[in-house]
This record gives C-alpha cells, sequence and structure tokens, in this order.
DNA sequence: CCCTGAAAGTTGTTGCGTCAACTAATTGCC
DNA sequence: GGCAATTAGTTGACGCAACAACTTTCAGGG
C-alpha cells in the first residue's frame, strides 16, 4: 500500500503514487546490487563509466558532475574516496589549472569492467524485460518530459507559462 | 546530458537513462520544496499524511513502515525527531505492548495541513500538469508493474520465471 | 598592469539512512 | 505452564549527501 494523497483525482493519485515508488525503491535496489556484488554505490558506478566513454577516458569535475546530475561538492568527496580507493586519478589540466581531470587507473577501469554486466543484467531484470516495446517508447517520452521540467540547469527559461 | 550505457539499443537506454534521472532528480526536488516551506522531509510528510487519514488518526510503527516503503529502523530514528520536534506522539498499545502507536499532536496536525497544499501543488507541477490524460494513465500501468517487480515485500514468488 | 568578479574545486560540519546488535513482548507447543 | 521462536521496535556506529565557507585560478575592464 502507500500513503493516500488528498486533493488529488484517483487515476492522478495513482500515477503520482506509483511513480513515486519507484523513485523510491529503484536506486535502493541498484545500489544494493552494486554494494553487493562490487562493493559500489550506483552513483559511482556513474562517474566511472562517465569517465570510462568520456574522450580519452578522461573528464572535468564540472563535466561529470553535469553528466550525473550531482554537485561539485558531492562528486569531489565521491572522487577523493575513489582516489583514495585506487580506482581513479586526479590530475590539474595543463590548459586551465582551476579544472580537475578525472581519469581511470588500471584497477578502475578493472573494477568497472568487472561490474557492468551485473548491473546490465539488474536493469533489465527490473526495468527493461518487464516491460513491453510500447510501454517502453511511453517511458522513454513520459521521462523526457519530466526530465525537462525537473532538471536545474533547464531553469534558465523564466516562469511556467500558463498555470 | 546522462551519462552512456554500454550494451543497450538505443531505445533501451533512452528510457532507461530518462527514468534514472527523474529517479535523482524528482526526491531532491520535492525535499527541497518540504524543506524550504514547511522545515520537513518528504518522507516526514509521507508519514505525517499516513497517520492522519489511518484510522483514528493512529497507526502502528509497522504499518507505517510498509506504507511508506521504509524500514522500521528509519521509521524509528524519524519518528524520534518528529516526537522531540513535538509533531507527534508515540504510546504503547493497549492489546499488545510490543507495538508503538503514533499519533499526531496538535501542532503536527496544524504544521502537516500547512504544508500540504504546496505540496500538492509541486506535484501537479512537475508532473501531473505536464503529462496528457493518456501519458498519466500509461505512467500509473508503467509504475505498477515496476513497482510490483521493486517490492520487496513481493520478493516471496521466488526466481523470476522463464530467463 | 592591476583589480574586480566569476569559475572550478575543496573542505568541514551537520543530518539523515543503513546495518547490525539488542531488548521486550507474544505466540506456539509439548 | 514453561521454553523456544517469532514479532515489534529501539539504539549506536558508520557512511554518504547537502550546505556553506573557503581557496585558487582565470578573464575583462580601466
Amino acid at each position: 500500500m502507500t500513503f493516500p494523497v488528498p486533493r488529488m483525482s484517483p487515476s492522478e493519485a495513482e500515477a503520482w503514487t506509483g511513480l513515486i515508488r519507484v523513485c523510491m525503491l529503484l536506486p535502493a535496489e541498484l545500489d544494493s546490487q552494486l554494494q553487493r556484488d562490487s562493493s559500489m554505490t550506483h552513483f559511482e558506478f556513474a562517474v566511472l563509466t562517465f569517465v570510462r566513454w568520456a574522450p580519452e577516458s578522461r573528464a572535468s569535475m564540472t563535466a561529470i558532475a553535469e553528466a550525473t546530475n550531482s554537485t561539485l561538492s558531492r562528486l569531489s568527496h565521491v572522487c577523493t574516496r575513489l582516489q583514495k580507493r585506487g580506482l581513479v586519478e586526479k590530475s590539474a589540466s595543463a590548459s586551465d589549472a582551476r579544472v580537475t581531470e578525472v581519469t581511470l587507473t588500471s584497477a578502475g577501469r578493472r573494477e568497472l569492467v568487472r561490474a557492468t554486466p551485473g548491473h546490465i543484467e539488474t536493469v533489465r531484470r527490473l526495468v527493461i524485460d518487464v516491460l513491453s516495446d510500447d510501454d517502453l517508447a511511453a517511458l522513454a517520452r513520459i521521462t523526457r518530459i519530466l526530465g525537462e521540467r525537473l532538471d536545474p540547469s533547464c531553469r534558465g527559461d523564466g516562469e511556467i507559462p500558463g498555470q
């Protein structure tokens, strides 16, 4: 059961409580699987994956932060921990001494390669494989709309027109 | 931009990254609004709301934990804090001395009533009002499927049949 | 040049969530 | 009726995230 929501029609409440339930449970499940099988959080996995596929397998803190919807503060703490664990290297950029460039160590790449299949399998088991192609397409469309409304970087477009 | 996902078709990756993005951003936005306007987290709001609409405005820890998809431990910490802030009362049940029954104080009810309109308005602004009726119905259906796969209380049905 | 302001990160504190260990009460059963 | 097993909940320690304050570096204007 989910909690009741006042001032909302039944169909609206159903969509809302369903969404919020997924938002609570899915990240927890992803963290749980990655923590159990690979000793890393989903956020750490996302950081490592982004760096791996970046040009030259190298990315600035700001680029990673934007890609992962996180703050520089959070990312800085996480990269410090990843560095202490020997999974990434931090180095000052040659062209701009302010920017910190992050690269994977060989151990970091190895751990990531080892963690990826289990994560993908989990994503398929929990989401992809339980939905039809139509549902998948609808989910992509709906989450794109919601994401654009939510993303802080898209907030420069002034007040919401209409209501 | 979201991070790349290996071993997944473009349409699958779009649905997946879209969903995970919403799962990261939406709870943060809800917490932010409630914290700013009413000095409470979304989870605290959910707890107070569930108690308010429970029979006799009274609920056991276990009932609240199930309704909010949380653990007893987390809930216990939160209710202790809510009690210290004077928003709820805890009392032992008359019929079973193990169960703790939670009720709202008058201050708790007042704060909840004050917080609700802003929260509902936020939910409408971020989700309900940006989707068509068809999208809303699709979202309800999709999240119901995902929620059933995710909910720990539905895990007793053995392994996933087929693949 | 120099100086103001902005950009890029870092660091410390504080608060919440998780995990494991624990207490207390109740049910089942022999 | 007494004892094991289960249920309900609490507590303490540890880890991660948010927020604010700070440092350092770069760009632009006088």
